[in-house]
DNA sequence: CAAGTCTGATTTAACGATACATCACTCCCC
DNA sequence: GGGGAGTGATGTATCGTTAAATCAGACTTG
């Protein structure tokens, strides 16, 4: 009795030739039954099934290396990224599923590419690169390098790139509108003095941020002046920030609402409004961005701005395959980036200012 | 003037003979220059730097497909794990956070295969493994086929498999010592009618925690009943749970302590008890497992249990490496599995039962 | 001074798959 | 019954790299 997988020749894996000797034709003809799609040359029915039959019994996996040598196509896209530990994998973690949904639909592999020692051994990164996959995805939150000397011969995309890449297609998020709508949305409410706790500084993505909430604050006369407290990324920079800002200026000048780079650092935030004994959103309003997970579990549940990170990873992969498939054309898009639109989601961290009416205590 | 990277020959990647050409010698002088380290052949220190300047001036990069072809080794590891975008999400990041920088160390990459669709298409896990990566790292929390066809030829480890995987090396941690910890512990400070909340049926993880917390509760005389409810690995299923257990039974058998199979259980039971009055600990304590990022963002901060998943990462990949270099030899180790010690954290969703003493001087 | 030892490189032959050109053979039709 | 068509397969070259064997000189040594 035949019992399934044979251990027969466990020394090598079977090859094209293997199972073309075994089926009683060329290496060639077996090839283009189990692999070629499109090859010219056609099989016989019945060869065919005498051919499968016998790669079967020897149970034949393709060597993806040899393939990806006489394709120059890897069938594979890198990924690189900064991968934190803290409150900041859930962006990772959305962006990058949504680059193996994609990447599977179209039967691609994806390699992940840490960027934490980056600055330590630059050339990593190319040796990572060259030969090796197919195209390049920097998904670039926390990357602040400016002068990264990216592989010439490998197409390339960013995501979120936090510096300007010349001659790289962006993929980013309506970040400015997404802060300017949550400005809005807090000024609706009633809010006049709003903080922003913002992200490290001299990056893009922060700067937007900026951006929307001072253009808010500017389109409507009853608003305070702006009030940019730098943070950073993390909640222990936002608490940090909060801290700092509490002990020198005291709860009286303190503004009705905050409105924060990311959760994290709202987090942060509530942690440290919480100290001194106010309560959001009863004492201050606390706006996050990025509806990470964190968002839905801390006390108060935050109101967020979300953007669609498994679209954009998606997007990447459709935009990266087209470059590679079809060279020279500027393909997928002949712009210098992709926006995609943002959502507010509405949870319990904001609310209207105390007392219906304004507040009056100016600065 | 020589502008860096020039432009001249954008049209294909610089070879071996390529370089060669340019310095005067053969590919194979080339080849055991840049890459050989071990070659038996020797150069002239002058010749050498001929062929580096050329190198360098041409931007040579290796092919990895080719090298790969003539190796034998992709120099890659893959990596198979259902990657959430929920919960469990700190579990994979972690973890793969540890194979990434022991990847890193030994020069290999890494790619991903999501789990996530696997048994709509089983045969692309072998298209994934054939001849693609030289080892695989099954990362199992959530996977509980117990019928994976694994690749005959492919060198394999598990961690935390939750099914048996006949003949497979498994790198797990002593949950099993964990729960019997933390209920110890529940115990110590007073508590005798503790509940778990547990995972799901059938696997080897959840039992094992399940075992731990009997096991402690049958080793003290004082300990009350066990009493195990089932809820699941998420938060929405331990709040559903503890919802569904508090209709039933009512405020008057709660339990003094909920030790829960994981964080996000705890979470969702926190929320559940919070729905009838219920604060934590002042009425009840809770405790989580694995400590997740999670676990320091709720409130109350979470007393649970850590595990090394970093170090369990990094060492799947150290002795996926010995068995890749090594084969026959049951390398890297004899065992079955490897176990890692866990690690009490304490927080504060854990205190002494009500009516105890206030505790003046914490532990 | 012929034979052996280093040194420094080259040749040759895979590795496994694919593209392209070619070839043998049957069939059909005028 | 010989010249296309059309089928169904095979040969050959190639992808870029590496391992093992080989080779040309210069230099030592008995």
């Amino acid at each position: 009795m035949p019992r399934g997988p044979k251990k027969t020749k466990l020394i090598r894996a079977a090859t094209l030739a293997d199972v073309g000797r075994m089926a009683g034709v060329s290496a060639m003809a077996v090839s283009a039954v189990l692999n070629g799609a499109r090859t010219s040359s056609r099989i016989a029915p019945e060869t065919r099934e005498r051919i499968r039959e016998a790669a079967s019994k020897l149970s034949y996996r393709p060597n993806a290396a040899a393939r990806a040598l006489a394709n120059r196509r890897m069938q594979t896209i890198g990924v690189a990224a900064v991968i934190e530990g803290g409150e900041l994998n859930h962006y990772f973690l959305e962006v990058f599923n949504g680059i193996l949904e994609a990447a599977a639909r179209h039967d691609q592999n994806a390699t992940v590419f840490s960027l934490h020692d980056w600055a330590r051994d630059p050339e990593r990164l190319h040796r990572f690169c060259d030969g090796r996959i197919d195209g390049l995805i920097l998904l670039a939150p926390a990357f602040r390098e400016d002068h990264v000397a990216l592989p010439a011969h490998t197409p390339f995309v960013s995501i979120h790139a936090n510096v300007p890449l010349p001659g790289v297609l962006n993929i980013e998020s309506d970040e400015e509108r997404g802060a300017y709508e949550m400005t809005r949305r807090l000024l609706g409410l009633g809010h006049r003095r709003i903080m922003h706790l913002a992200g490290p500084d001299g990056l893009l993505g922060p700067a937007r941020r900026i951006r929307g909430y001072e253009r808010a604050l500017a389109n409507q006369r009853s608003a305070g002046p702006a009030l940019v407290v730098s943070a950073g990324f993390h909640a222990s920079e936002g608490r940090d920030a909060m801290r700092h800002w509490l002990r020198r200026h005291g709860k009286g000048e303190l503004p009705e609402a905050i409105f924060c780079v990311n959760d994290g650092v709202a987090i942060g935030c509530i942690e440290a409004l919480a100290e001194v004994g106010l309560r959001v959103p009863e004492d201050v309003s606390v706006a996050g961005f990025d509806d990470s997970i964190a968002a839905r579990i801390c006390v108060p549940q935050l109101t967020t701005v979300r953007q669609p990170l498994r679209a954009m990873g998606g997007r990447a992969v459709e935009i990266l395959l087209t470059r590679i498939t079809q060279p020279g054309t500027t393909a997928g898009s002949t712009d210098k980036s992709v926006v995609f639109p943002v959502e507010l989601v509405t949870r319990a961290s904001v609310a209207e200012p105390r007392g219906a009416a304004p507040a009056g205590g100016r600065a």
